[in-house]
RNA sequence: GGAGAGGUGGCAGAGUGGUUGAAUGCGGCACCCUGCUAAGGUGUUACUCCGUUUAUUCGGGGUCGAGGGUUCGAAUCCCUCCCUCUCCGCCA
């Protein structure tokens, strides 16, 4: 949610940055500074009604009054009904909005991403690479046909030496999170309601991708992202507090309705996955420190397990809508021949904290709205296909990233 | 799943239809007093919207879990929903 002050103050300025992530047909700002001035051109029209009822409304009044009153009761009530559909009106149009594009977000979408750092190189293979399910399967860690026979496509079963290289990657990123002692570790609920969707900014435009149980309309969690955001809703947080940092881990469940592709086949593209999310609330100066802070250590977790990955800033199309900035880790899957996003580092500024009315009293007194930000570290679904390709060997087997040699017990998979 | 109780300011806790945005206590803040530690006194202390002001300010509206209703008037009465607690049942 943007704050209609600045819409109406610096109109043209909101209206260019916005045309970096929308067309030109579907921002309207002007319809928007229009309900609002009709907002507040009825506003005080209300208010100096119901102000004149508190006034006969302190004391018992005489007959003649209650019978004033009565009309003027039925007035307030048609006003109050005028009013509160400007609002409704007001607030959807205004919501609908995304947010600004930092400064150094370029126009366009996926086309203009721009890759801002490389670590390591593409490996050359000296023989025929195969891809990640035929590895898995091979080495029997993975069991997809079974997974579809028990909860239909788009599931996998992690068996044994898989069982024990998805733990070990949870392990990792935890006991790095767990050196920064100011990250908070949570493990929230993997079920959320409707209301904390619509506030994270998933709903409305996502609710086809979410699963939803039938009764008390609860939604499966899709990144814990959802909950995160949701967790400081509604507080007015201590100023010394300030930043609060959380990783937090989560089952994600995502319906991933028509987006299959044979390509993003297997572990690539699935209903359900494990991911470590990061998230800040800050100080609204603090945010973009913040964000490198968020970047950095998302990159170390992929440094740390020696794959090859790219870190691509995103266009302004390409970040989510509430986000002022996104830039993503894209991990080398070589029989893809190319690269799949396992971090997204965002900076929401004070988009979601509007939406979800989470502020701050600063020194002044004031309160004000704390900054956002969120990055996975990391969800581990397109990990394993990346250590499962880019470890593999001319044998079939596959090596075990040193760090992870620890928590696995051996150094190679499949001997 | 059944039965009951309850949700009021940072906290505790009054208030059951009319100057109640809310007594009182605690906590917080400011100032004063007191020669240490401590204690005391006075004042102040929710959020939000609209208008006003350069700003401090000031005027007004709304908010006592949420939404709706009754009424001239609702924290107070009625309905729906959410949440918390207690008891019973059921149970991986």
């Amino acid at each position: 949610m943007l704050d209609i002050k600045l819409i109406r103050e610096k109109t043209k300025e909101v209206e260019a940055a916005l045309l970096k992530r929308m067309d030109k047909k579907d921002l309207d700002l002007k319809k928007i500074l229009k309900l609002d001035e009709e907002r507040r051109e009825l506003l005080p029209k209300l208010e100096e009604l119901q102000a004149e009822r508190n006034k006969s409304s302190k004391t018992k009044p005489d007959a003649k009054t209650i019978e004033k009153m009565k009309k003027l009761g039925k007035e307030i009530k048609d006003l109050e009904t005028k009013v509160l559909k400007v609002e409704t009106d007001f607030t959807e149009a205004l919501a609908a909005l995304p947010n600004i594009p930092a400064e150094d977000v370029v126009a366009g979408d996926k086309e203009n991403n721009k890759v801002i750092k490389s670590f390591k190189d593409q490996i050359e293979f000296d023989f025929e690479v195969k891809n990640h399910v035929d590895i898995a399967t091979d080495l029997n860690i993975i069991d997809y046909p079974r997974a579809a026979k028990m909860s239909g496509a788009g599931f996998w079963v992690y068996v044994g030496d898989g069982a024990l290289l998805e733990w070990a990657l949870l392990n990792y990123f935890v006991d790095f999170h767990r050196s920064h002692p100011e990250y908070k570790f949570m493990i929230p609920p993997f079920l959320l309601s409707e209301k904390s969707a619509y506030i994270s900014g998933h709903l409305p435009k996502f609710r086809e991708d979410l699963f939803w149980t039938e009764e008390g309309k609860l939604c499966l969690n899709a990144t814990s992202e959802m909950m995160l955001g949701n967790y400081h809703r509604e507080e007015i947080l201590a100023e010394e507090d300030l930043p609060l940092k959380y990783f937090a881990f989560s089952t994600c469940f995502r319906r991933e309705a028509g987006a299959y592709r044979t390509e993003e086949r297997g572990m690539v593209r699935g209903h359900q996955f494990n991911k470590i999310e990061m998230f800040h609330f800050t100080k609204p100066d603090d945010s973009w420190s913040a964000f490198d802070e968020l970047l950095s250590y998302a990159e170390q977790l992929v440094e740390g397990l020696d794959l090859h990955y790219n870190t691509v800033q995103l266009a302004a199309r390409d970040c989510s809508a509430a986000m002022a900035k996104t830039v993503d880790l894209e991990v080398w899957i070589p029989s893809m021949g190319g690269y799949k996003e396992v971090s997204s580092v965002s900076n929401a500024l004070d988009y979601q904290a509007r939406r979800g009315d989470v502020r701050f009293k600063d020194t002044d007194g004031k309160n004000k709205f704390v900054h956002t930000l969120n990055a996975s570290g990391l969800a581990t679904s397109r990990i394993l296909p990346a250590i499962l390709e880019q470890n593999q060997q001319s044998d079939g087997t596959v090596l075990v990233p040193k760090v992870l040699q620890k928590y696995m017990g051996k150094k190679v998979i499949g001997k």
